[in-house]
DNA sequence: ATGCAGTGCAACCCTGAAATTGCACCCCAC
DNA sequence: GTGGGGTGCAATTTCAGGGTTGCACTGCAT
């Protein structure tokens, strides 16, 4: 089943945006951020920053916690993972269902084009 | 550099639509199909199909070929299989910056704790 | 207690994506 | 050549996502 369940999904989206993959680079070079600091990197405000972080969260790739004033985001390396095996799975269905097709395909190429004896 | 070439953000949105893993789902139970096919068995118009394989074919994850006065699409492993390497890299190094960061912060606590021989 | 840094919440544009409908075009079959 | 199955193109609608601005709230520091 290649339409893997709403976990799947969720990174995915998350991670296909240009700016939540900066925000995610600069979360892990950094060791754990906040949205402001984050702001002043990135060309974008702190409000969309936070937006983003709550998007990340919510595909589980990061986690906040409140340091005082602040809050503190840090990278969860778990779903990540568990996508890139769920990709790599896939890939490799991918790969034997079309070995097994050329295979077949080549079967009834031979068979139509009348290779071997000839039918009645 | 998490942040990969436009070519990962392609393949990646396009993954991100459940609608579309379907039919990528389906395009490689039925080792290659066409748009009205497809439309028989997924809930949508087969005009979305078509703009839906438009967008597989933009992430190179799908090539179109001609066949008399149907059109015929095909699912191309490649593109797959380098976002899942490359996810793989990018989590691998999330894991040794995350370790090494958990480190630092060990010894820093240990330092700002107070343990081993007390300064001045 | 007061000032200010750091967050959080809400309302608001604007672009783009997903999907539909309608129609014109091409190609095989008869 | 004529009909119908299969595509392709275009206009339209709807709606979520990315971004901004403005303001209220919390908590450390002086």
């Amino acid at each position: 089943m290649i339409t893997g369940d709403a976990e799947v999904s969720q990174v995915l989206s998350a991670l296909a945006d240009p700016t939540r993959r900066r925000i995610l680079d600069a979360l892990v070079r950094q060791g754990g951020s906040t949205a402001t600091v984050l702001a002043e990197e990135l060309p974008v405000t702190r409000q969309a920053i936070v937006k983003h972080l709550g998007v990340l969260a919510r595909a589980g790739l990061v986690v906040a916690r409140r340091e005082g004033r602040e809050a503190r985001y840090s990278v969860v390396p778990g779903p990540l993972d568990a996508t890139a095996r769920w990709m790599e799975r896939t890939a490799s269905i991918w790969g034997s269902r079309l070995a097994a097709i050329r295979k077949i395909s080549e079967a009834t190429d031979r068979q139509a084009t009348d290779h071997g004896r000839n039918p009645s």
